[in-house]
DNA sequence: CGTCATTGCGCAAGATTCTTGCGCAAACGC
DNA sequence: GCGTTTGCGCAAGAATCTTGCGCAATGACG
C-alpha cells in the first residue's frame, strides 16, 4: 500500500482526468492525455490493480435529495486506549447520518462528516446517539453553510 | 437546484450503485437494477441532466502518491462579513493543500480538508500562509490518523 | 365504461468503444 | 555489440453504447 508509485507524466495526466470526470471512455481519455486506447486502458488498468485508482464514485446533489444539512462534528472520548477509539470506530461505521470519519490527533479524537435531512434530524443525532454514546466526552459541531471548494484528493 | 426530486426505487438502486462504482458499464448496471440496459442509461442520463448526479471521480490512493499527511483545519476570522468571506473563500482556492472546504458556522468560520506530503509542507502552510493570512483569527488543526469510514455522500 | 394521452419498458440495429494479441522501436544492461 | 525489457500502435473480434420504434400499463376525462 505505502508503495511510492513511479509515474510519468501521461500517468499523471490521467489521474487528473479521472479526478475531473471519472467516466470518461478510454477513448476519450487516450486522445487527452495523448497516446493511442490500448496502452492508454494498460495504464489505468495498472493504476487500478497498484491501488493508485482506489475506486470511482459518483458525487450526488445531496439538497436535490433531501439532504439539506451537512455538519462536521469533533468528538473527543474520555479513554483512548486502542480498544476504546477502536470500539467508536465500529460505532460510526453503524450511523448512516456519518458518512465519513476519521481518527484524527489534536484537540479531538474523531472526526465526522455528517449528512441529515434537515436539522432536526441531525440534532437529534448529536443529542441522543452521539452525545449519549458511551465514552464520549465532548461534541463540537459545524454546520456548513456552503461549499466553497471541491478539487480531487490529489493535484500536480 | 434545490428541486426535491421524486425518484423511484430503481432510481436509488441506480444511485447507490453508481457512488460505489462509478465506472461501471451500463449493461451491468442496467442488470443489477432490474431492467434492461435502453431504459437504464436514459434513467442515469436524466439524473446527471437533473444534477442529481453531479460527477463522476476517481478516488486515489494519496499515500502512494506521496501525500502523508491528511488533515482539516478549522479556521476563525476576525471579520466575517460578506466581503471577508469570500475574500478568504477565493484564498481557499489558490492554495493547492486545500482540498475541499466550506464555510462554517459554530465557533469557527472556515473547515478545510487539507492534504500535504509531508508533515513539514503541512506545518510551513499553515504558520507561513494560513496563520499569516489577512484576517484570520484563530486556526486550530486535526492531523488525521487514519480514516474510519468513507461512504459515499447519500445512502436511503 | 370507453377513449385518449402519457409514461416507461424492451427489442433491434448501427455506431462506438473495449479488449487482446502481435509486431516493432527505443532504452538499458552486460 | 547484443540481448532483454519496456511500452507504443495497429488490427480485429467482442462487448457496449445509443437511437428509434412498437407496445403495454397507468391515469385523466367525458
Amino acid at each position: 500500500m505505502p508503495i511510492k508509485a513511479d509515474l510519468d507524466a501521461i500517468d499523471w495526466k490521467i489521474l487528473r482526468e479521472l479526478q475531473d470526470d471519472g467516466r470518461m471512455t478510454n477513448v476519450e481519455l487516450s486522445r487527452r492525455v495523448g497516446i493511442s486506447a490500448p496502452p492508454c486502458l494498460r495504464r489505468v488498468k495498472r493504476l487500478e490493480d497498484e491501488g493508485i485508482i482506489q475506486r470511482y464514485r459518483a458525487l450526488l446533489n445531496a439538497p436535490a435529495l433531501g439532504m439539506d444539512v451537512v455538519a462536521f462534528c469533533l468528538v473527543g472520548l474520555n479513554r483512548q486506549s486502542e480498544v476504546d477509539l477502536k470500539a467508536f470506530a465500529d460505532r460510526t461505521r453503524n450511523w448512516p447520518i456519518v458518512r465519513s470519519a476519521w481518527m484524527v490527533s489534536g484537540e479531538s479524537d474523531f472526526m465526522l462528516h455528517c449528512l441529515a435531512p434537515d436539522l432536526g434530524t441531525f440534532q437529534g443525532f448529536v443529542i441522543e446517539e452521539l452525545t449519549s454514546s458511551p465514552n464520549v466526552d465532548t461534541v463540537r459541531t459545524a454546520l456548513t453553510i456552503r461549499q466553497v471548494k471541491d478539487d480531487g484528493l490529489v493535484a500536480i
